[in-house]
DNA sequence: AAACGATTACTGATGGTTCAGTAAGCGTAT
DNA sequence: ATACGCTTACTGAACCATCAGTAATCGTTT
């Protein structure tokens, strides 16, 4: 899966470790000054290392964004892993709350780099555009799924699922990139309670009461 | 309002015309390529120009993005300024789906304009990126105004008013910052009809006929 | 000739990246 | 234990390209 990037140490357990420290302090300063304000003396100075000894551990500043995107997708796919054992489970409302739940914890669980990534798509090289576009569809696909088999079993009625699944994708992503605003007014939890009610009734229950939206 | 750029030429109409070609040509630039990514040989060379001749029309890079920032102030003053007349004019459900329509008009306009600013927000100096966010700001208070109005004459029923009015910014936004993978799927009217059921199902007119959804 | 718009040629600074070298630590032979 | 050769993790300085911005100058037009 992933390319194997240069190193020129043999401890992985170290490449691990520093690798991690790299990543966790480029993706604060992207996320500051942008990719390209950001100079590999910036991040080195930031976790204290040297912008030489960068060098030993990755080959390049593009390998940063790698490794941003990878541990991302890691977690994306354990969150599409978990909402669709979910969907086996439970029934299709109720899979569609643990959905939302579960992936708004997921991007909550990661808003810098969701952060960096949503932002810096578009400049992004070709290749690793596509890989995160991929994943941001991949994501998409699990609520339209959801979506499409409520209304196969007459519990939703929705007219266009697959925008009401970029929608719910959008709000996670809102989370992250607006969390400077939003995080003030509402925690996670309740975020997630209050948004989870208004893509609830998106879903047109009519005639049903409202219990389910506690 | 606008502090005005030194400019080393005195014919206000070719200023005026060279900047529109800088901002036009340094906005597509930025969004595929970032700010710090994009040269201001690149933009001279995009628009034709040298890039000393440049600064005859502005007095350094960081101007572009002024530029870029208060020609999208003034249509968003222009969308504030109809959308509050129309709910002086309009019953409270009229003027939201005339402000919504107006809104996700005004942000397809600028299209351009709003993915830079949306996305570089972040990395923008102090004064500019406050600058932005009250501009936002202003443009949400527009929704949860109408909204507060439903809500008090008993038309609407919103819990969390400026949360749902946080939401339909959003959905304006991302219609410009994903318009590569949307904008193929619908046309911007479909997306506003769309979007505007939506929306009208968050405010809960529960027992009344959906004619007004149409 | 005076003013203006544009150009060519340049500057100091900074970028990513490389490289020669060093200090500390390892195992092994004495 | 100590001296030896060798590896590992790291550093400071340097390289070369590119950057934003400037200065001197050109050709037109009036």
């Amino acid at each position: 899966m992933s390319k194997n990037i240069r190193t020129y140490s043999t401890n992985e357990k170290l490449v691990e470790e520093r690798r991690s420290q790299i990543i966790r302090c480029a993706v604060k300063l992207f996320n500051k000054k942008g990719f390209d304000g950001t100079s590999m003396r910036d991040i080195a100075h930031a976790c204290k290392m040297t912008s030489a000894n960068i060098y030993n551990y990755i080959e390049g500043k593009d390998d940063i964004i790698r490794l941003i995107m990878e541990g991302g997708h890691v977690r994306s796919y354990q969150f599409i892993r978990e909402a669709n054992e979910g969907l086996e489970r439970l029934g299709v409302i109720e899979a569609l709350k643990n959905a939302i739940s579960l992936f708004f914890r997921h991007i909550d669980g990661a808003r810098a780099g969701v952060t960096f990534l949503y932002r810096g798509i578009a400049s992004f090289r070709d290749d690793i555009r596509a890989q995160v576009l991929k994943v941001e569809a991949d994501e998409t696909a699990v609520f339209e799924n959801i979506l499409h088999k409520g209304c196969a079993s007459g519990e939703f009625e929705v007219n266009g699922a697959r925008l009401l699944a970029d929608n719910i994708i959008s709000l996670g992503q809102m989370w992250a990139v607006k969390h400077g605003m939003l995080g003030g007014r509402y925690t996670i939890d309740e975020y997630t309670r209050v948004q989870t009610n208004s893509i609830l009734r998106q879903i047109q229950l009519n005639g049903k009461p409202d219990y389910y939206l506690k």
